[in-house]
DNA sequence: CAGGGCATGTACCAATTGGTACACTCGTGA
DNA sequence: TCACGAGTGTACCAATTGGTACATGCCCTG
């Protein structure tokens, strides 16, 4: 499964054909369609798969209670941008486009794409002594914000100039350094 | 073309085959193959049409030259943000999209994703007296949280939602009202 | 050894795809 | 009237797709 994962990650979802998947993690489209039941399903599983390893991503920063929250911004931010991640954040993207299309093993991913990560961000800041009304906008705006700068990186490459950006809306975000 | 371009912000691009579009805009598959030479020619001209009809809606914008920045961003955010352009908006991610994995008809598209729209928006803050490192910088931010919180727009559907992030973002990025 | 599931490979199928060959129409100019 | 070229419909093609039928192997329990 895992490995399904990282082939679709690198190779996209849009051509994606059982026998390349196949022939790429060693086995035969016939054994695909018995696993999953049909190629549908192995899609749902996959961004299922891809979903968790990007909630993995939030959760694992959440271990160190130590940091302020520009820090702990900057921290997400950074491991966002790994490079190693790229492949992954491609497959976000992609995935979000063909769900916007109603495409049934992509739908599921709409609902939660932006609640499910505006739940824990409001949680901090509420936390934190936020007014949860005023927390869920910043939160949406920090979320959209973040989203945005990676989507102009994958698209340039310019990664110091997105950096940059970056600093300069948690300057605004958290107020003057 | 326009009834192609249309067709396809309506049904999307990853399944679209010659005959569907054919059917839709009155024509047999056979003709779109006669005067675009073949599918990949088609889809390159539905992406600069795509993208001219984005361009025009910049333009068209800076018509009124009374506003102020704050006010003229929230204009712009209101014509993105109207419905009957949603369409045209899921286009615009699903093209970025495959464009990420090197699609050859909407790779031309990544190059003057970031840096076309920066260009207006960075001369428009210089003119208005900005420093023109600062200003990339902030034109790259306010671009990508545009572009965020349409994606949440999408995906959501949570329009005052929406709309709440954004001028909260405003009243950051231009100072409190 | 016998037998029964589970896993797997081979071969196949119908449907759909982009693209082509060819014939046909029709307006225009000589 | 004739020739001709652009536009178009019909029929077709090879390739690829997801999915299925069937046989084969392999391991486990009796």
């Amino acid at each position: 499964m895992n490995l399904a994962v990282d082939y679709v990650a690198a190779h996209g979802i849009a051509d994606l054909s059982l026998r390349g998947l196949g022939a790429a993690i060693g086995v035969s489209h016939r054994m695909l369609i018995h696993y999953f039941g049909s190629k549908e399903h192995l899609l749902v599983e996959i961004v299922r798969t891809s979903e968790q390893r990007q909630r993995d991503l939030l959760s694992r920063l959440r271990l160190d209670p130590g940091l302020s929250p520009a820090d702990a911004a900057r921290l997400l931010w950074q491991q966002l941008t790994d490079p190693r991640l790229a492949g992954q954040e491609r497959l976000f993207f992609e995935i979000y486009g063909h769900a916007l299309r109603g495409r049934p093993e992509a739908a599921p991913l709409l609902e939660g794409l932006v609640n499910d990560w505006l739940e824990p961000l409001v949680a901090a800041e509420v936390a934190a002594g936020a007014d949860p009304a005023v927390a869920r906008n910043r939160a949406r705006l920090g979320l959209a914000t973040v989203r945005g700068l990676l989507l102009d990186l994958l698209a340039t490459g310019d990664r110091a100039g997105v950096n940059a950006a970056m600093e300069d809306f948690l300057q605004l975000y958290y107020g003057s350094k």
